[in-house]
DNA sequence: CTAACTACTGAAGTTTATCC
DNA sequence: GGATAAACTTCAGTAGTTAG
């Protein structure tokens, strides 16, 4: 991959050597120091690895680590919160100590051997378990459907398409929300919903998600339809915020929101696991079901836009634990007398 | 596989847009 | 102006995804 190299080749921040600031008082080398911090984070490519970065590096100075490091300071971290911290956060860290370095041009202390042991001895050491966001079966999204059909309020029928639109294109919070009207193409079929590039998709041909027509309680697409009805919603953003009073927002509804909406309607039939759910409650549900139901798999991974079996077969292993059981072909004809 | 990169989570605090 | 539902912002922490 490129390196971000270009973005600080940019007119503002460039040729003010280091070395030649570094004469001055002490207080001055803090501040060339924070300076280059600000533009290698800036260098940075998406928004999120920024933000990540820069609070790694923040959490490092704040701890007392000094700036360029050398490796037993970097070990001296990483022992100090291995028993509370989790080793994947442990390792974002050091990945943007390492990156620190290599794009000022210091030697990188955050990767030599010794360091990447250490690291791999303490998730040994302190691994847990993954915190993975459950699965949203297609039954109680079905039980959600009826109770927000009935309910019939403006709101409902937002929450009705957001979450049927969510669950069977797979989508992430960030593209549910980033639909525009003129994304959706109506087909015969059903529609199809062009997902645009996001600005790090170098390919640029955006994604394209299809969702056939159901005559089933879900119908993705007659949800959505009647949503832009009863919004009025002609162009731009497909889903947006109403307020108290009913009136629609003509921006497009944060991604926070998503998570909320899904927990309300939740709480709305009752669901005893409310709380384990979030908004990648959705594409879970999506594949777990569609494979409980009998889809290929390579279909599964293609609806939900994975490019690794991995992620899909992770999803797809929970769902089947009982199905494709060893143990549960011999245990089978036992317990059906009961 | 690992290292790098990107996005989501959850909680607390804040803002917005009315209605009274 | 105060009250408040609905949504947004922010941030540390951590899960998900991809390049090599």
């Amino acid at each position: 991959m490129a390196t971000p190299e270009p973005a600080d080749n940019g007119a503002e921040n460039n040729d003010a050597h280091p070395a030649s600031a570094l004469h001055s008082a002490v207080t001055a080398v803090d501040a060339v120091l924070a300076a280059q911090h600000r533009a290698v984070l800036a260098a940075a490519t998406a928004d999120n690895t920024r933000r990540a970065y820069r609070s790694a590096v923040n959490h490092y100075l704040a701890w007392g680590g000094v700036l360029p490091a050398d490796e037993a300071a970097i070990i001296r971290y990483l022992l100090t919160y291995a028993p509370t911290l989790n080793p994947r956060t442990l390792a974002l860290r050091l990945t943007a100590l390492s990156q620190w370095h290599v794009h000022l041009g210091f030697p990188n202390p955050a990767s030599t051997p010794t360091v990447r042991k250490t690291l791999t001895g303490i998730a040994r050491t302190h691994g847990r378990p993954k915190k993975r966001a459950k699965a949203l079966p297609i039954e109680d999204l079905e039980r959600i459907v009826v109770q927000l059909v009935s309910a019939g309020t403006l709101k409902a029928t937002r929450d009705n398409a957001l979450l049927q639109i969510g669950f069977f294109g797979g989508l992430r919070r960030s593209e549910l929300v980033a639909i525009e009207v003129g994304h959706i193409g109506w087909t015969p079929e059903g529609i199809e919903i062009m997902l645009p590039r996001s600005k790090t998709d170098q390919l640029g041909e955006g994604i394209i998600k299809a969702i056939p027509y159901s005559d089933g309680p879900c119908c993705p697409a007659a949800a959505l339809r009647a949503w832009l009805d009863a919004a009025d919603i002609m162009a731009g953003p497909v889903f947006r915020s109403i307020s108290k009073w009913g009136t629609v927002a003509s921006a497009a509804l944060g991604v926070g929101s998503v998570n909320t909406i899904l927990e309300d309607c939740a709480t709305l039939v009752k669901l005893d696991y409310v709380l384990d759910l979030s908004s990648h409650s959705l594409r879970r549900g999506m594949a777990t079901s569609a494979h409980r139901a009998g889809a290929d798999f390579r279909d599964i991974k293609k609806q939900g836009g994975w490019r690794h079996d991995g992620t899909v077969h992770g999803y797809i292993e929970e769902a089947s634990r009982f199905e494709d059981n060893a143990a549960g072909s011999l245990l089978r004809k036992r317990v059906k007398p009961a």
